[in-house]
Formats: C-alpha cells, sequence, structure tokens
DNA sequence: CCGCAGCTGTCAAAAAGCTGTCGTACATCT
DNA sequence: AGATGTACGACAGCTTTTTGACAGCTGCGG
C-alpha cells in the first residue's frame, strides 16, 4: 500500500514529552507498516536515535530537558542527515522552526490531525530519498489526485477542494476499497481532541460529491449503518 | 478457522469491572480457541498483564481504581505496546476515547454485540500483525463476505445486505457448517441484554434468504426443532 | 391429518443519512 | 483598519431505510 518503494520497513522514531501523543504517532506509524519507538525526553531521543538509527524523526520542541532544536543541533552535531518533522505550540515558535524547515525537513502545528501527518512524513521520506524521486499519485475510477501539486482531477476536470475535502477525499482514496466508518474519518482527518459531534463527516462527503459525482458515474456510496468508501460502482 | 495466521493461540486480556461482561467476553473468545483471562480493576489488570503477556487487551473506561486512561498510561509506560479496544458507556466519554483510539486501537459502546467486539478484535489483530495483512474474506460454496469492503456476493451477484443482515450472515458464514440455534444467533449478533423475544432471528433469516437464495440453490438451512446452518448442501 | 415450529406480509416507530441555512472565524485584499 | 470572501461546523427539517411487533399462514413430522 505505501507509494514509495522501499523493501524495509520505515524506521520512526517519535520524540514528545507527551506519552499519549507519541503513542498515538507512534500506534498510526505501526498501522503503516513502519516500525517505531517513542522517547520521551531530548536525551532519550539521543540515546534512542544512536542505536536505532531511524530514517525520519519526529521531534515535539517543546521538551523537558534538552528542547526540540537542542535535539536537533547534536544528532546533526553527530553527523546524522536524518530528515526532523517538528511538532509545535499553536501560537509557538513558528517562525523559528520555518528557518529550520529546509532540507526536507517539515513541521506541523499542534494539535495536529493524524492523516496530516503521515502525509508529511511520507512526502519528507520521498524526498530525502534522494533527487528523482516519485511523485505520488492516487487513482480511484477515473479521479486522481496528486499529492505533491494537489491537483485533483475527475476526468479532465479540475476540481477545487477545501482543505478538509481534501484530506476527506485523501483519506478515503487510499484506503480505498475499504469501507470507512464515520469514526475513523473524524479521527484520521480531524485534529485529535476535535469535539465536534455534529454529521461534520456526513457533511463534508454531501459537498466533495456535489463537486466530484457531479460528472460521471457516483464514486462515493454510502454503506448504510457503516460509513463510506470510495470506489468504482460495483456493478 | 482463525484468518490471521497464528500459530500460537491468542492471548487476551478482559478488564471489566463487572464480572458478568468480563466472563461473557472472555467465555466467547476461549470458544473461539483463544486463551482468555479476566480482571476486575485497574491494578488487577496491571499485574496480570505484566506476567501473562497479552496479544491485545479488552479495556473498560469505567473502573472502580485507576480507569481505563490509567490503566493504558501505565501500559504504555511500560513499554508494552499491545493494542487495545476499549469499552464505553453510551453518552459516556465517547469522546475523550476517540482522542485515544486514533492510532488504530478501536472502542465499543455499551452494550455491545458480541460479534461485533469479536470481529474488531480479530481486524485489530490482523492489522497490527505488521504490514501486507491479509484480506478477510469468507466462503461458502459460491457465497463470498468480503470483511474489508464489506461487499457480499452470491456467484458474480452483488447483494446489498443491512447491518443486521450482515452480521447475521458473517456470523453464520464464519461458523459454517456447524448448526447454530436461534439462541447463540440471538446472543451473539444483538446486543447482550436485548429484550426483543420476538421471532427476530426468524424474520432477518427469512429476509437474508430473500436476497441470496433468489439466486442459486438454497444455502440456509433449517433443522427443524434445532436451528440454522449455512452450508452447500444438506445432503 | 393434527399441532406446533417456522415463515412471511404488514405496519409503525426509530434510526440513519442528506442538505439548506446561518453565524463565526480566519485570511486576504485594498 | 475595514471590507470582502471563504471555510467550517452547529442546527434543524426532511427523506429514506431499517427494524421488530404482531398475526395469520404454511408445511413438516409424527
Amino acid at each position: 500500500m505505501p507509494h514509495y518503494e522501499r523493501v524495509e520497513k520505515v524506521r520512526l522514531l517519535v520524540v514528545d514529552d507527551d506519552p499519549p501523543i507519541a503513542d498515538l504517532v507512534a500506534t498510526v506509524a505501526r498501522y503503516e507498516g513502519w516500525q517505531a519507538i517513542t522517547a520521551n525526553s531530548g536525551e532519550e531521543a539521543l540515546r534512542l536515535a544512536a542505536e536505532f538509527h531511524p530514517d525520519i524523526v519526529v521531534l515535539d520542541l517543546m521538551l523537558p530537558d534538552l528542547d526540540g532544536f537542542g535535539v536537533l543541533d547534536r544528532l546533526r552535531g553527530a553527523g546524522t542527515m536524518v530528515p526532523v518533522v517538528f511538532l509545535t505550540a499553536r501560537d509557538g515558535v513558528a517562525d523559528r522552526v520555518a528557518g529550520l524547515t529546509r532540507g526536507g525537513d517539515d513541521y506541523l502545528v499542534k494539535p495536529f490531525a493524524v492523516e496530516e501527518l503521515m502525509a508529511r512524513l511520507r512526502t519528507v521520506l520521498r524526498r530525502s530519498a534522494g533527487p528523482g524521486f516519485q511523485r505520488s499519485v492516487l487513482r480511484v475510477a477515473d479521479l486522481m489526485m496528486d499529492e505533491d501539486t494537489r491537483e485533483v482531477r475527475r476526468g479532465d476536470k479540475l476540481l477545487t477542494l477545501t482543505p478538509t475535502e481534501y484530506e476527506v477525499l485523501r483519506y478515503l482514496m487510499r484506503k480505498s476499497p475499504t469501507v470507512l466508518t464515520k469514526a475513523q474519518i473524524l479521527d484520521h482527518v480531524w485534529e485529535y481532541g476535535f469535539g465536534g459531534r455534529s454529521n461534520v463527516v456526513e457533511l463534508v462527503v454531501s459537498r466533495l460529491r456535489r463537486k466530484l459525482d457531479d460528472t460521471g458515474t457516483p464514486l462515493i456510496h454510502t454503506v448504510r449503518g457503516f460509513g463510506y468508501v470510495i470506489r468504482q460502482a460495483a456493478e
């Protein structure tokens, strides 16, 4: 299912002092087939990095001891060029991070949506794999989504999606032809901690359908009492 | 019968302060050939987890001492990455759980149907078994059920089932060619504590037959005075 | 050929899903 | 700063589907 070619499992090190968050990320990654370990402090992170040799690191900036920047410096100081994706608080040090995100690194603001984090990790990995990296394009029937350009087309028609619509569609496409429950969609696409108990998912699906099923046959199907799938109509 | 490959028995730890519920789950699991133990408090759960090394945990959120979240934290703190399926009251802390379940752990609302719980446990186990996990497809004669896409076909014909029909059929197929009593079906597919003492099972079977026996030879057979089976032919 | 288990049509209540409207928040442009 | 536009999600009304109670009928097995 992964779209970057790799023989071995991706090795991910997650560094966050909040264990639930670190677990969350590690668990999602494992479900993608990755190998993930967590560290809850800067020192622990450095120790684990040295022996685990991660392919990518998720690094919270706010750590009890050494902060995220410090960890990065010492990683680099040790000669590791492993790419890093930072996590920062909403109104944190966004600008300083931005400065650090060249060279394939990236950052995300907390609270984030799980799918978005995974998408960024995949992108960073893909880019850091060297020049001539593969474009990532998802296809379902005549629907196409280019994850690099964020272009979405149904046949020839270019669609304009809002960020939420885009994320929901991507998740559906990634998992196609598996049926997803509304809860799964909510849990993966919305930020963790989102309280919205309303019908947001239905609403976004409704809007999505209007945009993409308006040309051609319906692609997003309701599985009553269960959830949604995107796939070519099964006869 | 399990569809994920495993040489040893699955080891399940059930944590619920209501002994009947914990036992119910453990019993069903044992009947599936699993090895199951129960704990009625958070502390006991941690103690048992340490020595039993479960492959999966069913964890009620409402516990007398340490609550479900606390248990999870301490499990994780001890470095256990065992997957967890939570149980919560109907309009309890569903949203808080959501935050924890994004990873791939799952949750179910009480009162639940036993088959649904087992299905989720199987799914979680299957996914956490690593990348490239097997699709789960059940077959009986020319009837096929794909548990991921929820597609059900008789020969080429795609069937559209309601949630209840789907669950009853899945249970029958899973147990095929064993004959199941109406009581067993009722107990496994409907939520525990379901009051309906009417002929619901007969009704659903009737509807199922109309949908799937309409093409080809009958597959669901009545064993008069006992129950139902699904299988090729009753010779 | 009788009696009872099983089958199924009908129907009303409940659940699930869809979508229009609107207020708020945030970003962008002038 | 003010104006304009876009995105999001709460809410509510409405439609469709599902479910199970009830009751009468069927037909199996003795």
